[in-house]
RNA sequence: GCCCGGGUGGCGGAACAGGCAGACGCACAGGACUUAAAAUCCUGUGGGGGGCGACCCCCGUGCGGGUUCGAUUCCCGCCCCGGGCACCA
């Protein structure tokens, strides 16, 4: 008997084993049902954490689970491998960001071998790799030639300590996402993604993803930002020009008393350019532009505002309405202008409150009558219409409607939708990112480079420096000449966002060394959609809404046939200890490699798993780690102290000559296969592992009883091994030989279960009186409700309470529980 | 303010479709083994009360109501915690 569970030496011996014969590899195979497992590939930091040994513990186990039930399991993973870390390690310690990076991804990839997770390490990919960022630039040039990929001045979010530009998902509470830095607005010319033509699609798909968490839909539909409304046209006094505003609420605007455009209205720089212009105005809307951005879209900022001395016409009721300008109307949103309605928004009525305008009710509840004297708030319900000319009396959604065909008839405006998503800016003024495909020629302005030149190579640099986009300073890089006209040209010096590469990562594992090509149709057609992706929630408006983002634009590229790329979502909960996330600030960080090294990988992921409902936070705790290693500990004692003399499970005694104890242990061996099987398929994970332990104990139990029969242990055995296998690997295959296997417990068939041995063969029926527990009597388990009901008076506890009272119900619960109502 | 989660022993958590609240684990206490400790094994462990005793009674899932024979679970009204969005017209 081996004495002693040697998990270094058992883990060791096993990874070598599984990777001498490549027991991970899969391809297609015609006929098998696939299953796509993925987990979010990680960014090379140089060190795995506990919220990735959650992530992919949780994903392993469901993959060798599935692989097991007779699915061909694709279960890959790869490095998110360009970005700033590797910059910053570049300036601050002179190590090349190349270098770095494949260092870092060399060990992690060591640290997840050590775990033993199921990867297919053949279909690796690292995006920082000319061989997978070409595909970037490839499918950059493709955008290009459809309008998707184009160049815009304007106002970008800027962060100076990373000294690049953001994208609106990654300006969070108007600090930077990674460094928390304020983001600063600045005029620049940049790439962007067109997203916004998917708006609509983006919004309309999230209703197919059931199988996504609510939250994630919740968070992309609000980022979407969809309002149906209408823009209208104000002409403006001694002008040809006009004021287009946007409104939701059309059906009020004959309550509107004054209209407001955001300081950085392109009207109002042209009037403060005009002599005259007041010397109030001018300050105000200084004031406003120079807010700090995070402040003046916080609502609790107080409203300022100036009259620029101007006036439109409403073109429904033909009235005469001031022009004001003030900070909380935003350029960007709409068409930088609204009409106020104090009587019904809350904005509004907070600024004619303070300037003292006008406020008029133009709208009243259902049933009403008559108009309130002097309004205290907005009342912002749609309501019935008043004082409102011929539309007066109208719903609020007859009135939008009616309102609506006028504007358009007359072509003063016209029902329509904004958005609140912006397209994605993906330049980025840093070194380590795929190069942007672009020669920009004097005469041919910007010229895609040509797809038979790619990839655009990113020049190695020794020295990376802060300050504007480092590849500027790289002579060699920057000439080139036109594809076009073949004239001395500049080459496009800013890099991609790095979320441009974890866009379509998933598709490439499917056909990943394809180089004519970024994958063939016949392996994306096999492999995807991806039936389970795990992550983490923080990328709810970032890559998972890219990702769908670019699987729409490659099914109109006609690269694939699919319209949403990921089935089920499942996000997992933080890993946290003392209450706080784990942070090196924080000094709370605990090392999967300690644990590793005390414990094992097998007990890291057992309790990682065991220790809180996958979306639930996890809190870490030492000594729960202990506990999982015990119980691996007793379940190698008790296999190896009674497998020596096991039979072949042919010699299995017929059920009629099992004992009481015998039939007990396998009753309780069918109910946990059932319920492991369950639990999984729901990803309830930690249940699953607790209903393991409690096998464990029932066999244990047994075993350690006199006249324990081997040839009955060897019948529990042998399926214990397997539904363990998928959480704690190492372990589970050396017992798998022990007990006599040839091949690897990862090929193994996951049980089966059989229900007529599940079945308990007598139960016990509870019996409440009025609702309360008096009593427990046995049954057999076939035993009708008459028969529960009989058993259950026939209870000398039973008895005792029900004498002398007056018995006026009697309700049974199938082979649970009888409730006797009485009275008096 | 709005939208998602959530609130159960000393702790992490379980109870899947309204039916025994507290599975499993941690911690703790007592015991066995040991010269001793560690390890291991056994027993106990929501709170309160009663009985020599096998046992029995009462209270208990954030708070207050409701529906029901029966509510951690469903409904109404609150409180608290976590996360997301938020001057978006």
């Amino acid at each position: 008997m081996k004495e002693r569970y040697d998990f270094q030496a058992i883990e060791r011996k096993w990874q070598q084993d599984w990777e001498r014969n490549e027991i991970y590899g899969v391809s297609e195979v015609p006929g098998a049902r696939k299953h796509y497992v993925l987990e979010m590939l990680p960014y090379p930091s140089g060190a795995l954490h506990m919220g990735h040994i959650r992530n992919y513990s949780l994903g392993d186990s469901v993959a060798r689970y599935q692989r097991m039930r007779g699915r061909n399991v694709l279960h890959p993973l790869g490095w998110d491998a360009f970005g700033l870390p590797a910059e910053n390690a570049a300036i601050q310690h002179g190590v090349p960001p190349e270098k770095w990076t494949l260092e870092n991804i060399s060990k992690m990839k060591d640290q997840c071998k050590r775990m033993g997770f199921s990867y297919d390490w053949a279909r690796e990919i690292a995006t920082c790799l000319p061989e997978y960022y070409r595909w970037n630039q490839w499918f950059f040039i493709q955008m290009h030639r459809r309008g998707l990929a184009y160049s815009k001045k304007g106002p970008v979010n800027w962060c100076e300590r990373c000294q690049t530009v953001l994208a609106n998902e990654q300006v969070v509470n108007g600090l930077c996402w990674r460094c928390d830095t304020p983001v600063m607005q600045k005029d620049l010319a940049q790439w962007y993604l067109a997203i916004t033509r998917y708006a609509e699609e983006l919004l309309q798909g999230l209703d197919g993803l059931t199988q996504w968490p609510e939250k994630v839909r919740t968070m992309q539909r609000n980022w979407i930002g969809k309002s149906v409304g209408a823009k209208v046209r104000f002409p403006l006094e001694e002008s040809d020009a006009g004021i287009e505003v946007f409104t939701t609420r059309l059906d009020t605007i004959f309550g509107a008393t004054f209209l407001v455009l955001a300081p950085e209205h392109p009207l109002i720089a042209d009037w403060l350019g005009q002599a005259g212009a007041p010397e109030e105005l001018t300050l105000m809307v200084e004031q406003a532009r120079s807010q700090d951005r995070r402040i003046r879209t916080d609502e609790a900022t107080e409203k300022v505002g100036a009259f620029t001395g101007r006036f439109a016409q409403n073109p429904f009721s033909g009235e005469r309405v001031p022009v004001w300008t003030a900070n909380f109307v935003l350029m960007e949103y709409g068409t930088g202008a609204i009409m106020a309605v104090p009587a019904h928004d809350h904005r509004d009525f907070e600024f004619s409150h303070k300037y003292q305008l006008p406020v008029r009710t133009v709208i009243v509840s259902n049933g009403e009558q008559g108009l309130p004297d002097r309004p205290t708030e907005a009342m912002t319900e749609p309501g019935v219409l008043v004082d409102s000319g011929l539309y007066s009396g109208m719903t609020s959604q007859q009135a939008q409607q009616a309102m609506g065909e006028l504007a358009e008839r007359e072509g003063f405006g016209a029902r329509t939708v904004t958005y609140r998503l912006r397209d994605w800016g993906i330049s980025r003024q840093r070194y380590w990112g795929t190069p942007i495909p672009i020669i920009h020629c004097p005469q041919c302005g910007a010229v895609p480079v040509p797809e038979e030149e790619l990839p655009v190579l990113l020049p190695k640099m020794e020295g990376v420096q802060m300050g504007g986009s480092p590849l500027q300073k790289v002579p060699e890089f920057v000439q080139a000449d036109c594809p076009r006209c073949g004239a001395p040209a500049r080459r496009e010096t800013d890099t991609m966002d790095t979320f441009v590469d974890s866009s379509w990562y998933f598709f490439r594992y499917a056909d990943p060394r394809n180089d004519s090509r970024p994958y063939g149709p016949e392996p994306v057609k096999y492999w995807m959609p991806v039936d389970l992706y795990i992550g983490g929630v923080e990328h709810a408006v970032l890559h998972l809404i890219y990702m769908r983002f670019f699987s729409k634009v490659m099914r109109d590229l006609e690269l694939v046939d699919l319209e949403e790329p990921v089935k089920r979502l499942f996000t997992q909960g933080m890993v946290i200890k003392d209450g706080a996330k784990m942070s090196k600030s924080l000094g709370n960080v605990v090392s999967p490699d300690e644990i590793v090294r005390e414990f094992g990988a097998d007990s890291l992921r057992l309790f990682i798993q065991f220790c809180a409902p996958p979306d639930g936070e996890l809190e870490w705790n030492d000594k729960g780690v202990e506990g999982c290693s015990r119980f691996l500990k007793r379940l190698w004692r008790v296999v190896f102290q009674f497998h020596q003399g096991l039979r072949p499970a042919q010699d299995f005694p017929h059920f009629d000559q099992l004992s009481d104890a015998e039939r007990k242990v396998l009753r309780k061996l069918h109910q946990t296969i059932q319920k492991v099987t369950a639990d999984l398929e729901r990803f309830h994970q930690n249940t699953a592992v607790a209903a393991l332990m409690e096998l464990l104990n029932a066999v244990t139990e047994y075993a350690d009883q006199d006249g324990a029969r081997p040839e009955v242990l060897s019948q529990m055995f042998d399926p214990m091994v397997r539904l363990l296998a998928p959480f704690t690997p190492h372990i589970c295959e050396e017992l798998w030989r022990e007990l006599g296997h040839e091949g690897s417990v990862v090929n193994a068939a996951w049980p089966a279960y059989d229900p007529q041995l599940a079945r308990e063969e007598e139960i016990e029926i509870v019996v409440q009186i009025n609702g309360r527990v008096r009593a427990r009597v046995g049954a057999p388990a076939e035993v009708t409700l008459e028969g529960m009901k009989e058993l259950a008076l026939a209870d000398p506890r039973v008895q005792d309470f029900v004498q002398g009272k007056d018995v006026r119900k009697v309700i049974a619960v199938p082979g649970k529980l009888v409730n006797i109502v009485i009275s008096g």
